[in-house]
DNA sequence: GTCTATATGGCGATAGAC
DNA sequence: GTCTATCGCCATATAGAC
């Protein structure tokens, strides 16, 4: 593959991304993809053969990345609240980012679960190596609660926020994105807080 | 209008609210939905006129639903840990049997969040009338845990493990559905004791 | 590799018979 | 009020010139 057909291709790719996450598969359309990437059409096609194989590609490059994130993560070696810090830290940056991201991924997924699989194999993602590790953790530091009901309650504070943003940015500040952006920055602190109040209970 | 007239109607709007809810609205075909009514597909633009009337119309019914529901709820005069227990309550039931809405909701409005603004006029919902009974029963009974944090990570406990069941079905329990679904049914119990106990640190 | 032109199919919407 | 037939558009995809 020449150096100008990777470059093309990866410019599509970047394009289609940004379309995808935000229309998703069925919104998204070829010319739009082919106006952002500042080329024609028929090249979609001659790079990527198919609207189909250009969001398989794009959605595994996103789950790859996502997870490989995580796994990082979840595998320093530091105390249970250092870890959750990093943990808020990192995905709530991620997704100042990328707002759209989660509910394009929960929308792709939920309405084609089979192709979730394919992809998890390909993106290498190994869960025993994320809750194995957690679990042990919580144990040695004397914590009763369960490693699902703790990352799963984590998880959903940190990103729940930003897949509600329009609904919660108007009740809370009368839609006002600005102040809803800054709040969802001071989470970082007061959602850290508050899982450590939690896991006292536990102790 | 007559009664045969109403009854169609009925059953157009309840086929849509299905195909509309799990493939969303640029998924959604209308073939489909007069199929699931069991009618001709003409028969669509005669009570509707268009798809996007058709749409407004089931998805302005749904808001009005859930808002109402809340509202419900967060006015009845009991203590945070009762109002807690029975929020958590209603809402899991309703995310058992409605497994696509919260996707569809969320996915909905933040590709047409203008849309938002005038359906939360029309479905009567009153922002303030959530907010300030909380915060004024969080004062009374002496915790100092902002309102906002509160409501939004109770929601978010609730919520986002329907939003993410297929990813978090198939980590947790390698994708059986029926170990995910008594899980989320046991989450009713674990979330309002782990709010409870991270309550007890604002005290 | 990149473009213009065009084929092909599907979908929302309408016309008109009954 | 409900159907059949069809229109017209738009989106994906391909053919072929350069």
């Amino acid at each position: 593959m020449t150096n100008k057909e990777k470059q093309t291709e990866e410019i599509i790719a970047e394009a289609a991304r940004e379309v995808f996450v935000e229309k998703g598969m069925a919104g998204a359309r070829m010319q739009e993809i082919a106006d952002k990437a500042g080329i024609n059409k028929s090249l979609l096609h001659y790079y990527f053969r198919s609207k189909d194989k250009l969001f398989d590609f794009v959605f595994s490059k996103i789950m790859g990345k996502i997870g490989g994130m995580l796994q990082g993560i979840m595998q320093e070696g530091v105390s249970i609240e250092d870890k959750i810090g990093k943990f808020v830290d990192t995905y709530t940056d991620l997704l100042s980012k990328n707002p759209f991201l989660p509910n394009f991924i929960f929308g792709e997924i939920t309405r084609n679960p089979d192709g979730l699989i394919k992809r998890f194999a390909s993106a290498d993602i190994k869960p025993n190596q994320l809750l194995d590790p957690l679990q042990r953790q919580l144990n040695k530091e004397g914590y009763t609660i369960h490693p699902h009901d703790f990352i799963l309650n984590l998880l959903s504070m940190v990103i729940f926020p930003v897949v509600a943003r329009p609904i919660v940015e108007r009740i809370f500040f009368e839609g006002d994105h600005k102040a809803y952006k800054e709040y969802l920055l001071s989470r970082k602190l007061s959602i850290v807080d508050f899982v450590m109040k939690a896991l006292q209970g536990y102790k």
